[in-house]
DNA sequence: GTGAAAGCGCTAACAG
DNA sequence: CTGTTAGCGCTTTCAC
């Protein structure tokens, strides 16, 4: 037991690692039947594999699952590339995702491919360099070499994200546009009439601010404001918006925000100025960050399940690798709820 | 290129991967030439390599590590245990550590713990079995069990968090008693001589509570409120807490909170009784969340990186791993720092 | 600078 | 139910 004073050497290893045939030649049999105790119990007789469990026990074997995996084809790894972990929702995402994989035996590879577009083939010839059995894949666009060295690997792929383009094969997606007319239709429902948006400038944002601005005129509502702040959000700039288009919230005003971030710091704003929440401007974010349900008033956002995306991500995949369960064509979107709380 | 309605085949791989063999009899030289212009290029004649590469290239050759790791007994994975990535510090901590090690050529695979301590051995035979050649290993207590499992594979091992333990190899460590002083020292730097704190009832934020009072007991400061609600932390608790000691707060008073969550309530029902902020009461949170920033007044509050944490294990890894770079037998301490804004 | 032989530790496939 | 044989795709080692 190393210490401090005496820590680990460093490259070579202590005792040579005890093999399938040091358990074989303990336990009397052959490693074939060591083999089958570990992989498929059910076809040795329960006497040899209490011995072989027996030897196990005492060597402290670990089988090599790199070698059983060249043997046998099958890694049991799962490759996974998000943009990022620090985002809730792909921190759910992975964190679901790593553990419903690894319940079925499966390791994750975690890969951060960042928002640039700068290395993603490298990365993906490291990941596919490890033979991962399943490929998970969110956010981003692929290059067409990307494309390729994914569809050559012949493995089961689970994108996320992007309803838009033609997946390389299941789909598990996220309509931008189904936000947008969901908030329209959640604000109409309530009996606005005057509604306001603050985006951000990155796309999937102004997707959402376009679908809603749209559905609302469409019902023959009004837009009193429309600000478009330069991604990313901050809380500063939701306020400075709110501030610009204070003069035109004359009346009852129904304001979506393509953040919590950016709805956080209009809310902070409207207090500011003494306008009545939810009577007067009744707010809804988007992301249900930490920070919505704890400010105050807490404020209606939408949720989008990270989580769930992982679940279901996880099973397309299982599916396909134990070939059980139904067969997963058709795109799956992921559900969001809008999350009502104290301002609308 | 298969479609949505051409999924591509389940579980048989579409054409054989191309192996080293192939890709050697396409250059018309030895598999072993082949494997040295992608591993030791300086030691094959450039036009050697240059024949190998366009055949690589023309094959869309990706090499097979996992054969290439048994072979060599280096997998070039390193394993990574974490309680959750849910947790912004954990989530950065993965985040730089997993940057880092593929930089340098190292695949990371990452398991959950959990908080509970249910399963941590299986989850270590999952992880040990893929013969990582490092293991980073953060937050929880080792059984005996796991203990002897991880020293036995012989690997570097780096251990996040606890500074309390013995620990297995090389540690990072964070040291909760330090925040407390370092919390009690910045408050009566500035002059307050009564203080109180609100803190959930774990133990890390015990300890960082406790060495909190003791050091302004020390230097002469009065306790006027202590009050410790059950984990986790919730802004509701710190708004019931801050209301239950408020007929203690007659003097101007520095408030430590060992949650951000917990001092963002406190601030809420602060500013719904009229209380100046910071001039009667001064708050510090733990935590630096995202609500921290962005709320109105922006607070004070402990930030931990857990960035840097991953950064500095990376960098201890590879040290052992690479054999180069200076050895690192000391337990070396994540800084934190207080992160001053508008409360204090 | 290049190649041939011999495994790495395990499991598929086939016998018995 | 158990054992034997023959690889998995690469790299080590030693020749040339």
């Amino acid at each position: 037991m190393p210490t401090r004073t005496e820590p680990l050497p460093a490259t070579d290893r202590p005792r040579a690692p005890v093999k399938i045939t040091d358990v074989a030649a303990r336990a009397g049999v052959a490693p074939m039947t060591v083999s089958r105790v570990i992989n498929t119990p059910d076809r040795v007789s329960p006497a040899t594999a209490a011995k072989v469990r027996a030897a196990i026990e005492q060597l402290g074997y670990v089988p090599n699952l790199i070698a059983g995996g060249l043997s046998s084809r099958r890694s049991r790894m799962v490759a996974a590339v998000v943009p990022t972990i620090a985002h809730p929702m792909f921190a759910g995402l992975i964190q679901t995702f790593t553990d419903a994989m690894r319940t079925a035996g499966y390791q994750v590879m975690l890969s951060l491919s960042g928002y640039g577009e700068n290395d993603k083939e490298s990365l993906l010839r490291a990941l596919l360099g490890r033979r991962p059995d399943a490929l998970l894949i969110a956010g981003a666009a692929h290059t067409p070499g990307a494309f390729q060295m994914i569809s050559e690997a012949g493995i089961p792929v689970v994108e996320i994200w992007d309803v838009s383009r033609r997946p390389i094969d299941m789909l598990v997606g996220f309509d931008h546009e189904d936000v947008g007319q969901a908030v329209a239709r959640f604000f109409l429902a309530k009996g606005h009439t005057h509604f306001a948006t603050i985006s951000a400038d990155d796309s999937r944002a102004l997707v959402r601010n376009h679908t809603f601005t749209a559905a609302v005129r469409q019902a023959g509502g009004t837009m009193v404001g429309e600000v478009i702040i330069p991604a990313p959000s901050t809380s500063q700039a939701g306020r400075a918006a709110l501030r610009q288009m204070l003069p035109a919230l004359t009346q009852r005003t129904a304001l979506f925000c393509s953040s919590d971030v950016l709805a956080f710091g209009a809310l902070t704003e409207a207090r500011h100025h003494g306008l009545p929440i939810p009577d007067r401007l009744a707010v809804c974010g988007f992301g249900n960050f930490e920070l919505s349900a704890a400010s105050e008033p807490a404020f209606t956002t939408v949720n989008v399940e990270g989580a769930e995306a992982g679940e279901i991500a996880a099973s397309f995949l299982l599916q396909r690798l134990t070939g059980h369960g139904p067969r997963t064509d058709e795109p799956v979107h992921i559900t969001f709820r809008i999350v009502e709380r104290a301002t609308t």
